[in-house]
RNA sequence: GGGCGAGUAGCUCAACCGGAUAGAGCACCGGCCUUCUAAGCCGGGGGUUGUGGGUUCGACUCCCGCCUCGCCCA
């Protein structure tokens, strides 16, 4: 509804400009007044045509007024404080535009094939809360862009033939002394482990995990021993240790043999292990494409003919480089270093400013003469190993059709409503395809965001930039999760002086060190049950365990997406474990209360909207003071697709995050000042029951979109 | 050494393209359960937006320098 309005008022404005001053402004700012007193929207368009005009920005602005008469859809407008033009909505009619839209509808303007991909973990280990913080936003998002109407994949990529799943099959064989045979037997012993109880179907009891050691548990241990192991013993003894892990890598790139036939079963079953525990949070994938097939089916091998003969690739024959396949340089990367080798040459911020278009602007990418940069990025190796930006150049090109080559498809894991299909050499006959995406999105952590650049580099020499979709590549990118020092102490690791003083300690895979997401979740079902099982005494027990889970993954999810991306997340129990103010517990809470208000009421929320829309008269209502947080509640339900298509533009789901939280607290006040039930007016009545619907309309949808589910009672 | 990001209330974080009085939550203090659920509501204190300049009608936001922290690369 606002989206629409703006939309439309900016139109207005537009011609209003032309046709009273002749101007052509494109862009009409346009914002949010800090209080309701000054309208719903605004536009300081008149303090920024003072100059050009070389009028009072007052002046300009009452012109303005006087010349947009009657726009549909609006009260009145204003001039306000220097020269704001503050819009007023015909709130009637704004109220029966919201009430009558549907939630299920997704926007019509988007239309496109995209592919998201995240989650991606090493599958040598359980999953961890950096893990889960990637795997909630590309799952948020993924819901996003599905509400906007595009057509979505969800991948998961899959590094199984990496050096973490070579430590750790180093740990089974080495360590453990345990053979191929070994190795099945324990996975068969853990996978009945975890059917008896573990991580499993929502219903079951929540359980911890101290007696009941799933294999990706096994794993993580035995991951953080290898890695120890390999810095211990004598000078030789290290150095045989390591030559062990290099000829098991091999080996498991190989394929073939039965080092990678551990590896496989290693990553296969932890790869599992992953789908389950993020099927816990309502996170499904579509394909997992893994790195054995990328390099068996030879993707690299293709991608480089393309890179040579693109002249995004040369050969080195001298410099510290020579006998390497390096890239070239865009023209703006190396003018830069240019630029900085001559600091006389002081730029004017001008120029900067230019520089800094070309460098985030499309298209800004020219391969250069190959002249000595010694700091170009080497994808082939002296010795002829590809390095892993090369590879994933290559597994890009796939994502956008551009490769000419596919891989296999194998069905790998059932959901209840479609299936999750995984990356083979020889695949099943009838599949569905994946790739040939328009758009991808990765979600990978900020670290990551040299190498990415990289690809993006890549395919922009190899003049897909022509193309348009290759452009489209966004590294949707994330801070890590850290532990804060006394939440690390509180775990039982030792913590250094030194680490005790920052705000925040790394997570770490290769340590041992972190919260596993099992664990957490299983920490959160756990605080919050005796709550339920306390206001809920009346009950079934499933039916509280339902809810004492929907509440977990409540309050988790929302954790998770209310920082926003660049922001570092020091965990600590007590903000995670919390259920109180600005949490998802407090939203869902929200829309329980209006379920309970229907209950009591012996009506629903559908038949009260219909009954809204047959109400005559009802502008009354939502005009005057003490009627203000009433108009505020259905203007905020008026907002989800100009917050949505805000989430999407800025890929950030935060924004969403934030706006279902403000629809619960403004709902919370209406509660306390408005007694709906209790109403003696039956039209008034009846008005208050359409807010309330509203409200728990757009309050289900948004927490929806977030992947929280909506209890019916707690 | 180079690149990227960050620095906002005691703590954790917001702030739409440069706009009106910089907002929430937690914590703290004081009120509110005979009502549609107190996982809630109301009120209170709390800020030189790291720092010094610049750009302009206007800067948390843009530019330059410096300080601190984190990450990546060498």
């Amino acid at each position: 509804m606002v989206l629409e309005l703006e939309k439309r008022l900016a139109a207005r404005l537009r011609a209003v400009l032309k046709q009273t001053y002749s101007l052509d402004v494109e862009k009409i700012p346009l914002e949010t007044p800090p209080d309701l007193h000054l309208g719903e929207i605004a536009t300081p368009i008149a303090l920024q045509l003072a100059r050009t005009l070389r009028k009072a920005p007052r002046t300009i602005a009452l012109e303005i007024v006087a010349a947009l008469g009657v726009v549909e859809g609006f009260a009145r407008f204003e001039v306000a404080g220097a020269g704001y033009i503050n819009a007023f909505l015909d709130r009637a009619a704004a109220a029966q535009r919201v009430a009558a839209q549907s939630a299920s509808k997704s926007l019509p303007h988007a239309v496109g094939h995209v592919l998201v991909e995240h989650t991606s973990i090493n599958p040598n280990k359980a999953a961890h809360i950096g893990h889960l913080r990637n795997a909630i936003l590309g799952d948020t998002f993924v819901r996003l862009l599905r509400a906007a109407g595009y057509k979505v994949d969800v991948q998961n990529y899959i590094d199984n033939t990496g050096v973490q799943v070579a430590d750790v099959v180093v740990g089974f064989l080495h360590l453990e002394k345990k053979s191929l045979a070994g190795v099945r037997a324990l996975i068969a012993d853990c996978e009945k482990r975890v059917d008896a109880g573990f991580g499993a179907a929502p219903a079951s009891a929540p359980t911890l995990v101290a007696d009941l050691r799933p294999f990706d548990y096994d794993c993580w241990d035995l991951y953080a021993r290898t890695s120890l192991w390999y810095a211990e013993g004598t000078a030789d003894e290290q150095a045989a240790r390591k030559k062990l892990r290099l000829d098991t890598l091999h080996a498991i790139e190989q394929g073939g043999n039965e080092t990678a036939e551990i590896a496989e079963l290693i990553s296969t079953s932890v790869l599992r292990r992953h789908l389950e525990t993020m099927q816990r949070l309502g996170i499904e994938y579509d394909f997992l494409p893994r790195e054995s097939e990328i390099l068996h089916l030879k993707f690299w091998e293709a991608a480089f003919e393309k890179l040579k003969q693109s002249g995004v690739l040369h050969f080195v024959n001298e410099g510290k480089n020579k006998g390497c396949w390096v890239m070239n340089r865009a023209d703006w990367l190396l003018k830069k270093i240019n630029t900085k080798a001559n600091p006389d040459q002081a730029q004017s911020a001008a120029d900067t400013q230019e520089e800094n278009e070309l460098i985030e602007g499309p298209g800004y990418f020219q391969t250069t003469s190959p002249s000595l940069d010694e700091d170009a990025k080497v994808i082939v190796r002296s010795n002829g190993t590809v390095t892993y930006v090369g590879k994933d150049i290559a597994y890009h090109l796939w994502k956008f059709g551009l490769l000419g080559r596919d891989f296999g498809y194998k069905k790998f894991f059932a959901y209840p409503r479609h299936t999750c299909w995984i990356s083979a050499e020889k695949g099943e006959t009838e599949h569905p395809h994946f790739g040939d995406a328009q758009a991808i999105y990765n979600v990978i952590d900020s670290r990551q965001s040299d190498p990415q650049a990289n690809v993006v580099g890549a395919l922009m020499g190899m003049g897909y930039k022509e193309q348009e979709k290759a452009l489209r590549y966004t590294h949707f990118s994330y801070e890590m999760v850290a532990l804060t020092p006394r939440c690390a102490e509180e775990l039982g690791y030792s913590v250094s002086d030194e680490d005790k003083k920052k705000a925040y300690i790394e997570v770490s895979g290769r340590k041992g060190f972190g919260v596993k997401a099992d664990d957490l979740i299983d920490k959160l079902i756990a605080a919050v049950q005796p709550l339920v099982d306390e206001k809920q005494a009346a009950s079934p027990a499933e039916l509280r365990r339902q809810i004492a889970r929907q509440i977990a993954i409540g309050a988790l999810r929302y954790f998770m997406l209310k920082v926003t991306r660049n922001s570092v997340i020091a965990f600590d129990f007590k903000d995670a474990l919390s259920f109180e103010g600005e949490t998802g517990p407090y939203i869902q809470y929200a829309a329980v209360r209006i379920r309970n208000i229907f209950r009591k009421g012996g009506t629903t929320a559908e038949a009260e909207l219909a009954q809204f829309a047959r109400l005559a008269e009802f502008g009354a209502y939502l005009s005057g003071k003490e009627n203000e947080d009433i108009w505020a509640l259905w203007l905020r339900a008026g907002r989800f697709s100009q917050v949505l298509t805000q989430c999407i533009e800025t890929s950030e789901p935060a924004a969403l995050a934030k706006h279902a939280f403000q629809l619960a607290q403004e709902f919370a006040n209406f509660y306390h000042r408005h007694h709906i039930l209790a109403e003696e007016d039956p039209a008034r009545r009846t008005f208050l029951l359409a807010t309330a619907a509203v409200t728990l309309r757009e309050l289900v949808r948004a927490l929806g979109l977030l992947g929280i589910e909506s209890p019916e009672a707690m």
